[in-house]
RNA sequence: GGCGGCGUAGCUCAGCCGGUUAGAGCAUCGGAAUCAUAAUCCGAGUGUCCGGGGUUCGAGUCCCUGCGCCGCUACCA
């Protein structure tokens, strides 16, 4: 039995969950566990939000309410709509509750003492109003290169060339609009090129890591790693341990992935065993594997790596970082400023969470972005969840209950025919389990479908309809075997559609609870209870509304931009 | 600017280390069947594999180049 500790990138907790979180990390991950749990794996699945940072703190001032207050908002919506698609995480925290503070704390603590944070004095822009220091992103101005005006204070979007806030001309705070000044400020350094040599060696042997990952990495290592600033200037954040350093905080990409830590404390004390964690984090054989996507690759593959090498903890570095890409809307870059999304909250409110998890999981942009369109939404759970598999499940029980009151009987012989239907449904499960296994979700529908495909092929060709009336028995072979693809797939599917794959075993009698080893143990007898439809279609109509939802959305910012 | 990725049927995508007539699903067309959620099954077709050049007995696959799109470029989180 394998120790695995699976982990999905922290969400930013100032604002909802969309689709594109679902689809980059955590669905992904979900199926994962849900995988390796039916192997019989020991694995925990831990997340919760990155709670600390500018954008949160601004937010507040805006409403007038406290940081804390929005964190809490978000990080209980979020966790509310992950129960919505079922994703089931064995706890999900926040980056400001109190046991996470003095951890990263602890962190920056070890990384210092161990001489790997350098302390460094910088010019920053100011804005007096607010009384902040501005993040590139804060600041616009005149492009000191091609004169355009707009750029903003990390790139210019008319030359495209790379700009150092301080020469802007003419900046402006895009937060008070005023212009800010030049000042002093002192920050901390996490010395990366100091680990150069160590991640290398490191990383030298994770070949089986994702090209996308791998090569990410490459490219930082070899343009050189640079230094970089682990703190801010700002009241919103885990405050640095030393003295004399007022409104110094932890920079969030520093303390956000040490939440997987903390987020793993609150669960082992949740449990009443406070050492639980322990178990993962600190034994050289857990499978420690974070799903994340592509924008957090170096964060997880470079500088986390970095910070952990150096704890006084032995904590495990990461076995594997399937970073996955990203997921277009109608073919357009998602973006929640201009709000081109689909807020989970919302498409809960119209349909059903497991249909979700079967697009995206079908669709899901592994190996490079994929796109999301209403109308594939539609066409794949009509044709594919209801014309194929939820048919076949239909046609076969009815038939059942019509001509064998629901009860079938395995044949003392199976024809051949029969016996390869389900010899090559049982090849099929085996590459499922590995398509799981190595991060192929789109493999793993698709094959799980295919097995669906080959029972109607069956279906037809036995022509059970046409049989019953001369042999009773050859009908019911037909229905049985028909059943036995059914239980197989309510297996093999259950990590990507669970409520869905549950229905159908309740109408077959088979138990709630079930492992991958079940695929080997051949059913004898089925008896068929009450036959309800497996999934509904969607109608033109509820696509049409939602279409027609994104345009009305997007009009009402672009509105909102025209009026400045 | 630098680094990296992508561009394959109407649509969404698969094509591992270069190897016979380039694939799947959907959509389209023709047929079969009627147990079933008008659901299924069989058959058919379609592609200058972004353009150009090169390496090779042989390239969608490797190399160079042009075009287009995208990401990263370390103070977005």
């Amino acid at each position: 039995m394998e120790k695995i500790l699976v982990t999905s990138a922290l969400t930013y907790a100032n604002g909802k969950l969309h689709i594109g979180h679902v689809a980059g990390s955590y669905l992904n991950a979900d199926i994962f566990v849900r995988y390796q749990k039916l192997i019989g794996n020991d694995v925990i699945y831990i997340g919760g939000t990155d709670d600390y940072g500018t954008p949160i703190s601004l937010k507040a001032e805006e409403e007038g309410v406290a940081p804390r207050i929005i964190a809490e908002r978000y990080n209980k919506s979020i966790k509310k709509d992950l129960q919505g698609l079922n994703i089931q995480l064995d706890n999900f925290s926040g980056t400001s509750r109190p046991r996470h503070i003095k951890i990263s704390q602890d962190f920056f603590t070890n990384l210092l003492e161990a001489g790997y944070v350098t302390k460094k004095t910088l010019k920053q822009l100011y804005d007096k109003k607010y009384k902040r220091f501005l993040a590139d992103r804060y600041i616009e101005g005149i492009c000191p290169y091609c004169k355009s005006d707009g750029a903003r204070g990390d790139q210019c979007d008319n030359c495209g060339k790379l700009i150092d806030a301080i020469n802007l001309i003419e900046p402006k705070s895009k937060i008070s609009g005023e212009t800010p000044i030049i000042k002093e400020t002192t920050h901390w350094y996490l010395n990366l090129p100091k680990f150069e040599n160590e991640l290398r060696e490191w990383l030298k042997i994770k070949t089986y890591w994702k090209d996308n990952v791998r090569n990410f990495i490459f490219s930082w290592l070899n343009e050189g790693l640079k230094e970089r600033a682990i703190t801010r200037d700002l009241d919103w954040g885990v405050p640095i341990p030393l003295e004399n350093t007022k409104g110094k905080v932890l920079y969030v990409w520093f303390d956000a992935p040490i939440g997987y830590i903390s987020s793993t404390q609150e669960w082992a004390e949740n449990k009443g065993q406070p050492d639980l964690w322990k178990d993962y984090w600190l034994n050289p054989n857990t499978k420690l594997i974070h799903f994340l996507g592509k924008d957090n690759i170096p964060f997880h593959t470079i500088i986390w790596p970095s910070m952990l090498m150096k704890q006084k903890y032995p904590y495990v570095l990461p076995y594997d970082v399937p970073a996955n890409e990203f997921l277009n809307l109608e073919g357009q870059k998602m973006s929640t400023s201009h709000n081109w999304t689909v807020w989970v909250e919302d498409y809960l409110k119209y349909f059903n969470g497991e249909l979700l998890r079967y697009v995206l999981a079908a669709n899901a942009p592994e190996t490079k972005d994929s796109d999301f369109c209403w109308k594939d939404f539609q066409a794949k759970i009509n044709n594919e969840l209801n014309n194929i598999l939820g048919n076949l499940a239909n046609r076969t029980f009815i038939f059942a209950q019509k001509c064998f009151n629901g009860k079938i009987s395995k044949p003392e012989v199976l024809s051949e025919q029969s016996q390869q239907t389900l010899n090559e449904a049982c090849k099929i499960a085996d590459y499922i389990g590995g398509s799981y296994n190595n991060y192929q979700v789109r493999k793993a529908s698709r094959l799980a479908m295919d097995i669906a495909r080959i029972g109607n092929k069956y279906f037809d060709e036995t022509q059970p309809w046409f049989e019953v009336k001369k042999s009773k028995k050859i009908a019911e072979e037909t229905l049985y075997v028909c059943t036995e693809l059914l239980r197989i797939i309510s297996i093999v599917y259950s990590p990507i559609i669970p409520k869905g794959m549950k229905k159908l075993r309740k109408m077959i009698n088979l138990p709630g609870k079930i492992s991958w080893k079940d695929l080997d143990k051949k059913q004898i007898k089925f008896e068929i209870s009450e036959v309800s439809q497996l999934f509904k279609k969607i109608e033109d109509k509820e696509i049409e509304k939602q279409l027609e939802l994104l345009k009305a959305t997007q009009t009402v910012e672009e509105k909102i931009m025209e009026h400045g």
